[in-house]
DNA sequence: CCGCTCATGTAACTGGTTACATGATTTA
DNA sequence: TAAATCATGTAACCAGTTACATGAGCGG
């Protein structure tokens, strides 16, 4: 899709985040933020390094970034490191206020769900079937990289995780009352 | 954002979702699905002049929609149907196969809570009642279009209404977990 | 006749996508 | 030395966004 309406101060959803993950991970450069998003089993964004450099030098712009040459070995990367603006940033994007962020999540599953009466009986099952099976494997995926996680010290980085295991419990139960629906 | 990877054979989202409520709704206006989209709580497309009127066109060009200009009283209007071709395109949209469908959906106050780390415990606190607060106000909003909603003849169609209740459920759940994550 | 809703569009913009391009350093 | 990985970028594209513009018909 195209760009949403900006929800702070003329950043993008991306922005900030990206910006929350530089705070998160310390200094880092624009490849290793590209790899942890990578790591993640989002696919709110694709990681690509068209959004990703030309989106830290505009934080850099703004003075919420500043930037460094580092080294590992002998190679050089470009290590970026959030000012405090950009922490305030970041603290106000966070919010509160959380009105206009918490909305009615976007869940193409169900998006297709409106249509299941254009299909036959049959074919309905069969697609309850294949959700049921869809959901099946990003649960694994999800845990997955709950293991991987594992961070002691932040406990916020678990609930990342018990976040998207609740999601698909009410997805699935969601889909019980789908099946219901179609036996009638 | 920018347009995600386009599902299907070159359509977005958005136009399969429109197809298919044109097909829902029979034959109707560019103005009438505005109007139609706009009424529903979801944030996931403004329904706007521009991204529609456009995209019906596109979906005429390949022969998915016909036109006929129609009349109420003495208002013209240009009102399109689906065709066999568009009915068997939404069909394919709908699936199986869903597995590239199916994802961990996004949620932007998941995102913020991220980096909660970044708070005081106090505005934690503060930030956590917030995020009840507009839960609730989505849940009233979701409840509201079930109650106006009530089309006994689409058995689905109070599925989705559904599926945003079990959506809230299921973040005020986590947001218990989260809220247990700040005590310690 | 005035204002409101119906109704259809266009124009400029934009941020993220895909795809391509390049080079340096490490590892086998 | 060849292949893989690290690392940084650019270019073309595009769908959907905001904002603007216009006019017809209907109700009071």
């Amino acid at each position: 899709m195209p760009r949403k309406a900006k929800s702070d101060a003329g950043r993008s959803e991306l922005e900030s985040f990206v910006l929350g993950l530089v705070w998160q991970l310390g200094p880092c450069s624009p490849y290793e933020l590209r790899a942890h998003m990578a790591r993640s089993p989002s696919t709110q964004w694709s990681a690509s390094a068209g959004a990703i450099y030309p989106l830290v030098r505009r934080l850099e712009a703004s003075a919420l970034l500043v930037s460094a040459t580092a080294r590992t070995g002998q190679r050089k990367r470009r290590e970026y490191r959030i000012t405090p603006a950009g922490v305030r940033a970041l603290r106000k994007w966070i919010g509160p206020p959380l009105s206009d962020v918490v909305t009615v999540a976007h869940d193409p599953l169900r998006t297709r769900a409106r249509f299941l009466a254009l299909l036959t009986p049959a074919q309905r099952l069969a697609w309850l079937e294949a959700a049921r099976k869809a959901l099946d494997q990003v649960e694994a995926q999800v845990q997955a990289w709950h293991r991987e996680l594992a961070d002691p010290a932040d406990p916020f980085a678990s609930c990342m995780t018990r976040s998207g295991e609740l999601d698909v419990a009410g997805r699935r139960q969601w889909l019980q009352a789908v099946r219901k629906a179609a036996k009638r």
